[in-house]
DNA sequence: CGCCTTTGACCCGCGC
DNA sequence: GCGCGGGTCAAAGGCG
């Protein structure tokens, strides 16, 4: 039963991804991906491993529909069953021809099917010993009993769609707020800049409003050709070493969220990663092997750069899969049994590009171990589809985030709850930010499920200044392709531990009381320097999910089952330390 | 045959 | 200096 959840779960989204990949990728994929989320709770709920191939959703609902007017039908077929088939085996047959769940109703409806057909039998059972007087109030009792039953069916079902709803709620909300955050800075870089500048005139409505009519379209063209001349045009504000080198370490986030066919601009501008050493492959975490610049520049770019990759963003998820697919290529390179946990780690890198520095850990949480910890280091030296733009962009974003708060203000890493509020003013148990040594880490907690009216009341359109809102398609669409992505590959809720964790998940990190938004939205502007290429990598990446310019690349589909394939088939392998974790 | 995973060995940093 | 743990390398084997 449990596993079939994760069986089921994980064979549709293949046909799905095929299905997008093939028919209508380019055309309607925003369409897609709406369509996609709302099968969310769909896929969640199919259980069909063991249920016959059933015509249609619409013979589905008759067979159900039909249900009662057939009682009698079925106490007919009770009744010549009776000779030489128990109740149970009755049941169990109808499981097995008539309950082919294709959504949550049918699930539902499939409960009350199984119960009326159970009731059925039993009340042709009871019926066979009773005489015809008392036949009517039983049955009329029985069928009390049975929509009771139904109803308590419902509940339960409806409690476990809402706590589905609520993770979704909780993907929505996170990069939603991240978005607005981002938007806010950016809003707070252009002014500072006009002010720095000239002071031209307009108030601060008319910038907001300038913001907004060109924010997205702008950032979508500083990532072509234009950006060459729009990062020139800034450097008159990074005249420190440490604006400078920031400014060079994300130019690697740039060119990581670069459209195909620009990529090679920046490359040619001639900073960046590209130069140095270390873009030709990956070097180990080194620090001597950083130093290898010969200016002073060069080496705070290499110090920089390494502490671009060594910044972590540590993903959990609740997942089934031994690896979510996030889009990007991977091969594995090593597995180690990690101190405190008994489920061992699992070292991957990227292989999209040759000498991709981009490495990434994946591990099951010790104290619950659905709960998949993908840990991402480094940023990619090329060009990303469409479909790694999400996870690629938002795990960029945090690092970013993480490293322009180290940057800008020591007490960034020193006071770790500060950056964590900064990243996610609202929700500071979803982005934690671990400073411990050796590496600063970001972490989105996926698994965790605040109150969505929460959020509601912190994105008041009062707060972002109406300009600000973004159209609500826009975050959506985001969160929506990333949980998309999440749930084909393995990131999805599974429907059973959303059942088998009712409760709250467990906690790594520790909570905060929450800052007003208004608080942390002014903290997070001041604390972090205007970063152009920041706001850029999510105006990239929300293009991407947009589709606006929706690189076909319809191979990226086919590469996520793959590579979802190949690691499920290997992990699956004896493995002397014990396999994947969780299987 | 080539790609990928497995897995033991090795390297390095860090704490004692 | 030594041990431990994290991270990586690379030979060997599997698989399509």
């Amino acid at each position: 039963m449990d596993r079939g959840w994760g069986i089921s779960v994980e064979s549709d989204p293949v046909k799905f991804f095929a299905n997008r990949s093939s028919s209508s990728l380019s055309l309607t994929p925003r369409l897609n991906r709406i369509r996609a989320g709302n099968m969310f709770p769909v896929n969640l709920n199919r259980r069909e491993e063991q249920a016959a191939p059933h015509p249609s959703d619409a013979e589905n609902h008759r067979t159900v529909v039909g249900e009662v007017d057939f009682f009698s039908d079925h106490k007919k077929r009770s009744d010549d069953r009776m000779d030489n088939s128990t109740t149970s085996i009755t049941v169990k047959k109808e499981i097995a021809h008539e309950t082919a769940p294709r959504n949550d109703l049918d699930i539902i409806n499939t409960g009350l099917h199984l119960r009326t057909t159970n009731t059925g039998s039993d009340q042709s059972m009871v019926d066979d010993g009773i005489s015809s007087d008392g036949a009517e109030d039983k049955r009329a009792k029985s069928e009390v009993g049975v929509l009771q039953t139904e109803l308590e069916r419902m509940n339960a079902e409806n409690q476990r769609l809402r706590g589905m709803l609520s993770q979704v709620s909780n993907n929505y909300s996170a990069l939603q707020i991240h978005l607005m955050t981002l938007m806010q800075q950016q809003q707070s870089s252009r002014a500072e800049t006009t002010h720095q500048h000239e002071t031209a005139g307009g108030g601060p409505e008319e910038k907001i409003e300038e913001a907004v009519g060109s924010v997205v379209p702008r950032q979508f063209m500083e990532l072509g050709p234009s950006a060459t001349t729009e990062t020139d045009d800034q450097p008159s504000n990074t005249t420190s070493s440490e604006e400078r080198t920031h400014s060079g370490s994300l130019h690697n986030l740039k060119n990581e969220l670069v459209p195909f066919g620009h990529h090679q601009d920046n490359k040619a501008k001639g900073i960046g990663r590209e130069e140095s050493p270390e873009s030709e492959g990956w070097v180990p975490n080194k620090a001597p092997k950083l130093n290898n610049g010969s200016s002073k520049t060069s080496i705070d770019q290499a110090a920089t750069e390494a502490t671009m990759r060594k910044a972590r963003v540590s993903v959990r998820a609740r997942s089934e899969a031994p690896m979510i697919t996030d889009g990007c290529q991977w091969r594995k390179y090593g597995q180690k049994m990690a101190k405190g946990n008994p489920c061992p780690r699992a070292y991957y890198r990227c292989t999209m590009a040759v000498g991709c520095p981009v490495r990434k850990q994946v591990q099951r949480c010790a104290e619950d171990r659905t709960i998949l910890i993908t840990t991402y280091e480094g940023t990619h030296n090329h060009p990303l589809p469409p479909a790694a733009m999400a996870m690629a962009s938002t795990t960029s974003a945090a690092a970013s985030m993480l490293l322009s708060g180290s940057m800008s203000s020591a007490d960034g890493l020193m006071n770790p709850n500060f950056l964590a509020r900064t990243i996610l003013p609202c929700s500071s148990s979803m982005a934690t930010i671990s400073a411990s040594a050796p590496f600063p880490t970001v972490t989105l907690d996926l698994t965790q499920s605040p109150n969505p009216l929460q959020f509601q009341r912190s994105v008041a359109p009062s707060q972002f200044q109406n300009p600000f809102q973004t159209p609500p398609q826009v975050p959506h669409a985001f969160a929506q392709a990333l949980y998309n992505q999440s749930k084909f590959s393995g990131l999805h809720v599974s429907q059973q531990h959303l059942e088998a964790h009712q409760g709250p998940p467990p906690q790594l990190h520790h909570q905060q009381p929450q800052p007003s938004f208004a608080d942390t939205l002014s903290a997070a502007t001041a604390a972090i320097t205007a970063d152009p290429s920041f706001t850029a990598a999510l105006a990239a990446a929300i293009s991407s999910i947009m589709g606006g310019n929706a690189q076909p690349n319809s191979n990226n589909a086919t590469n996520n089952t793959a590579s979802t394939t190949t690691t499920n088939t290997s992990t699956s392998n004896g493995n002397k330390i014990g396999g994947f974790p969780g299987n």
